[in-house]
DNA sequence: AAGTTAATTAACCTATAAGTTAAATACAGG
DNA sequence: CCTGTATTTAACTTATAGGTTAATTAACTT
């Protein structure tokens, strides 16, 4: 629990129970007992795993009547993936071609008539 | 910390120092005296967030004389990227024209001639 | 052989993450 | 109003992350 966003946000990723909450908040919004069904777990285990995900900005959560429906949030994603560009040239043979190529059709245009 | 990959990768990730650490060999092998120059922190602190990096596959670690001369590991900062794109759609609005576009040129070949 | 530099290991401390059970809160409906 | 359902909070336990200082190992240098 470092200060900073991104290490709240790759801590809160570190818990494969969290992860999976994201993964079924993937297919759509969820009560908390809906997200809790999969798992051994306590339900105030899992009202926990909810708050951690909601401090780390990777849920929100509304209110309708006694529910309390969870939804994705992706902005923290965005920014890990934004952190992970920097390394991908360390795993990603074709990152230089694909760079060069994403150049030119900036500059010249999409050959094949597409707008980006 | 849990025991499958990814969840010690996100736990590893979660410490800015170890993530400066990785920013550094980015640009190139260093040792441990190196390596911890920049931070306050005690020598065997670095040692020990060192081995976490190790543990986790994200850096290797040769034997120079008396020196350990390490260099950075990508592969798990790769599977990294691998979760991450089943959530590249809640964030990036171009996902899915780019998706389509990449479908058809790896149907077609690149129009531009070069190989995928 | 003795000394110096590089790095790790040992022993220890403190904070906190992640789970538990039991109690509390919030709301809906008969 | 009382009861059932949904969820959170409280109090507690246990394990471990991340830091410290002091001691140890390893290899070069003179």
């Amino acid at each position: 629990m470092p200060t900073d966003h991104l290490s709240a946000t790759f801590a809160t990723l570190a818990d494969p129970t969290r992860r999976a909450i994201l993964a079924r908040l993937a297919l759509g919004e969820a009560t908390v007992n809906e997200l809790a069904a999969p798992f051994e777990m306590s339900l105030p285990a899992i009202s926990k795993h909810l708050k951690v995900l909601e401090r780390a900005g990777l849920i929100t959560r509304g209110r309708e009547a006694q529910w309390r429906p969870c939804r994705l949030e992706a902005g923290p994603l965005k920014e890990v993936a934004g952190w992970l560009e920097h390394y991908r040239r360390f795993w990603d043979d074709s990152f230089d071609r694909m760079a060069d190529y994403l150049k030119e059709i900036q500059t010249k245009g999409d050959p094949d008539g597409r707008k980006n």
